[in-house]
DNA sequence: CAATCAACCTGGGTGC
DNA sequence: TGCACCCAGGTTGATT
């Protein structure tokens, strides 16, 4: 679910519900979400205060002052929700953080496909976001674009959702981003052309600012930390709308399978 | 190396 | 109503 804005949106809001609280305690109920092992985590975290709160790509770091990290994926249902202690169990809450405060950080996912896991040090964390290549609205220029592009002959949105090539562009926001571009997503990512990449790598940004100005989609699952829903569904270009108009000519949104993912775009105005 | 696909899970929707 | 099947914002690891 969550890709770069959704999980920014939570990161902004975490920032200032839980920085400078204690961890009191954790528990689950899905022991194979917390890694290495609740009791490792446990050990390791309560005691500590919440010192900062960093996102990249789609993951989420916990900086606690005992110079441990907690780092966290939300994957495709996961939701991070802080509430008062008291309030009503959350729908699929599976790992509870207590905090000073009367407060709980609760880790909410459907699929369980999310997870939070103990990094011993910065050493360790640089290691594991070394895989993640360049942020689109940080450090993607468009000459590192054209290289990643040239360096592919598979479909361009697949390289988009590439997340060694470049991170936090997921499945809503690589539709809505070829689109503005008017390419075609099955279109090999080398045979984009110098104008095309120039093209893509603004509307790439103009897409992720958007996502975040409206605190991301909530089209199904997404929640910001205070439980609420994002808006940018209410402004899809081309995610779920299969069959409707085309917001830019007179063709029809086609919906087909691309890397396995439901692929949406105008096969009329995208070339 | 690239491409494809199953797997990890649960629940909602659809069609018979 | 029941059941089988498909789909879902992500990533990884096995297999062609």
């Amino acid at each position: 679910m969550p890709e770069l804005p959704e999980v920014e949106t939570i990161k902004r809001d975490l920032s200032k519900l839980i920085v400078g609280h204690k961890i009191l305690g954790i528990t689950t109920d899905s022991p194979k979400q917390v890694q290495p092992s609740l009791t490792v985590v446990k050990k390791a975290i309560v005691g500590a205060k919440v010192k900062r709160i960093k996102r990249r790509a789609k993951l989420l770091q916990i900086f606690l002052s005992n110079g441990q990290i907690l780092a966290i994926h939300l994957k495709m249902t996961g939701r991070l929700l802080v509430r008062k202690k008291d309030f009503p169990k959350d729908d699929w809450q599976h790992v509870i953080i207590s905090l000073s405060g009367n407060q709980e950080l609760r880790f909410a996912d459907l699929r369980k496909f999310g997870w939070v896991k103990l990094i011993k040090d910065k050493k360790e964390l640089e290691k594991l976001l070394a895989e993640f290549g360049p942020e689109p609205l940080d450090d993607l220029d468009l000459k590192k674009f054209r290289a990643i592009l040239a360096s592919s002959g598979r479909p361009v949105k697949i390289i988009l959702m590439d997340q060694k090539k470049i991170s936090g562009v997921g499945n809503i926001y690589a539709n809505d981003a070829l689109f503005l571009a008017k390419i075609d997503p099955r279109r090999p990512a080398k045979k984009i052309s110098d104008q095309e990449a120039k093209k893509l790598l603004q509307v790439i940004e103009k897409v992720l600012k958007a996502g975040i100005k409206y605190r991301g989609a909530s089209d199904q699952y997404y929640l910001d930390a205070l439980g609420r829903k994002g808006a940018y569904q209410e402004h899809f270009l081309t995610y779920g709308r299969e069959g409707k108009k085309c917001f830019d000519c007179d063709g029809k949104v086609k919906k087909i399978k691309l890397g396995g993912r439901g692929t949406f775009f105008c096969p009329k105005c995208q070339k």
